[in-house]
DNA sequence: AAAAAAGTGCAACATTATAACAGTTGCGAG
DNA sequence: CTCGCAACTGTTATAATGTTGCACTTTTTT
């Protein structure tokens, strides 16, 4: 697969969901799970957007298209795409975005700016290895690495300087 | 400064305290900040447990020892020792915790046993290194950062291996 | 077809965090 | 000293985020 896009670049985003939503149903294919309407159109929701959605975000578009949906609707779809390595919880945001590596053994690295808001996942080995060595270190049996570095992108850089 | 005992050995913790407290004072008056007696109690409060404390955990204290206080007395202390580096949000557990490297120009590493509940905060060049080189080739400028793993502590390990 | 498992809808509730505003205290300028 | 500003505090109310429990439906298994 070649690489995505970056959010801040101009892209066709709708072909970004589109093939999102293919691995998505592929993945749950594989992995005997049940990639129900619910399930998906909450998919499709939180990758419509590059910026992150809150839990209740996404609660305001499924009841404003008439869906019939409460708080545990969304945070047990929520949960199910997070098991299956489809979506992300953002922790510093309290917020959820799609899985850009869907597949990969990810660790994560998430950079959020500040200004707009848009948020690019990255892996890098050489960050994961660093930290499994630094907890290594300490004898600790890591499980899950939660790594969000807040900033300005590089777009917003450029904003900056015209002022 | 001698490094500081790891939260899981057994160590005179009044002591450890003490000393952040003193630490603390130095550096408010360094910065000309004022630590008031609220400000201090609740940093004294976060200190005396190694598991970080939840804002309404640090207000049920005070309260029960009868400081008259709201939610928003402690969540304007923790901003302020939070702004004085004095203590860290762990975004993962909605937890505040006591900073183990005041002063130091830290990127904090957490590790968070999932087990205990335990905190251990490191720094490792390595690792922010490794994290800022992979923001800065994204062209990324990197203004804060958010680094916690989760798993299970060497104490913790020992415990699973005696059943 | 019956039983079990997984998923959904719904109401109530729990937890975490902030807003707005009035009152108080510390501290420097005149 | 005392006036006045800035920082800090107390209080009420409310917003934002997340969970529990239970009845019901759908899907899968046997």
């Amino acid at each position: 697969m070649s690489a995505r896009a970056l959010p801040y670049r101009p892209h066709n985003h709708d072909a970004c969901v589109s093939q999102a939503l293919a691995e998505a149903r592929s993945i749950c294919q594989q992995q005997n799970a049940r990639l129900t309407p619910t399930r998906e159109r909450v998919l499709e929701l939180i990758w419509q957007s590059h910026k992150p959605l809150g839990a209740y975000d996404v609660l305001a578009k499924l009841t404003s298209e008439g869906h019939s949906a409460a708080p545990p609707t969304v945070y047990r779809a929520l949960d199910f795409l997070q098991q299956h390595g489809l979506v992300h919880r953002i922790a510093s945001l309290n917020a959820f975005t799609g899985c850009a590596h869907t597949g990969e053994h990810h660790t994560g690295l998430f950079l959020i700016c500040r200004t707009c808001g848009n948020v690019l996942e990255l892996t890098d080995t050489g960050v994961s290895d660093a930290i499994h060595k630094a907890a290594s270190a300490e004898a600790f049996r890591t499980e899950a690495i939660t790594l969000e570095v807040a900033g300005i992108c590089p777009a917003c850089q450029a904003e900056q300087n015209h002022e």
